[in-house]
DNA sequence: ATTACATTTCTAAAATCATCGAAATGACTA
DNA sequence: TAGTCATTTCGATGATTTTAGAAATGTAAT
């Protein structure tokens, strides 16, 4: 089970910030996420292996992909102190863009497009 | 001014925490802290100035030693986590243990101590 | 002023972390 | 069964961070 400093950890970082932020809205697949960050796939893929190996995300199976959500039930510490940080990170310039684009984007067109 | 970022990252350490912690009890000089900590000298001081550059604590001369504290007036974002996270810190048993010691901790027994 | 001592700064090492590309894995599909 | 494609794992690199010792700084007391 995480301690509070694991949690800590895994929150120390922006890109996972935002991975966190965007699953608030809606579950995406990985290389949604690697194309609103902007990130090599096997970077997103240890960013999301760090948040769950914290327990804060999930994933699950559908089809081809694999969509990672925010985790029903995550430890307690991140439950109390996870709204407030949310709350702070609204204003920020890089959350709003990403939430502006998370509401459009389609995996089809994205994934395998070359 | 410090992004809620800057303040996870000055938290995602444990020994910062430790410090944070004790200085909830009492206010410390560098020597003390060092003491507590089992770092060395310069590894605290690295430390204090992490804490320091995210407006989380504030020095104050007396005499010969440098008394840090915590920051009248953090953060706004500090202010609202800050609560829980030292709520969730309370049960780990180095946090347990710096409380214990911190209450009987004097300077003139342990700074200069050669 | 010289000494003593708390603290910071400097320098360097060891460790951790973010990152990427390539190879491996796993699952659907034709 | 082959092939395609999403994802993970592997291996390597550069950046950042934690750490410590030595030198520098600043202050107080003798």
């Amino acid at each position: 089970m995480s301690e509070p400093i694991d949690v800590l950890k895994a929150l120390s970082d922006f890109g996972r910030l935002r991975i966190l932020k965007m699953l608030e809205i809606k579950s995406l697949c990985v290389c949604e996420i690697t194309e609103l960050l902007g990130l090599a796939t096997s970077t997103v893929s240890s960013h999301l292996n760090v948040l769950k190996n914290a327990d804060l995300i999930q994933d699950e199976k559908e089809g081809k992909w694999i969509n990672y959500k925010l985790a029903p039930a995550p430890p307690p510490f991140f439950q109390e102190i996870w709204p407030l940080i949310s709350r702070h990170l609204d204003p920020n310039r890089q959350i709003l863009e990403d939430r502006k684009k998370v509401g459009s984007v389609d995996r089809h067109k994205i994934c395998a497009a070359v």
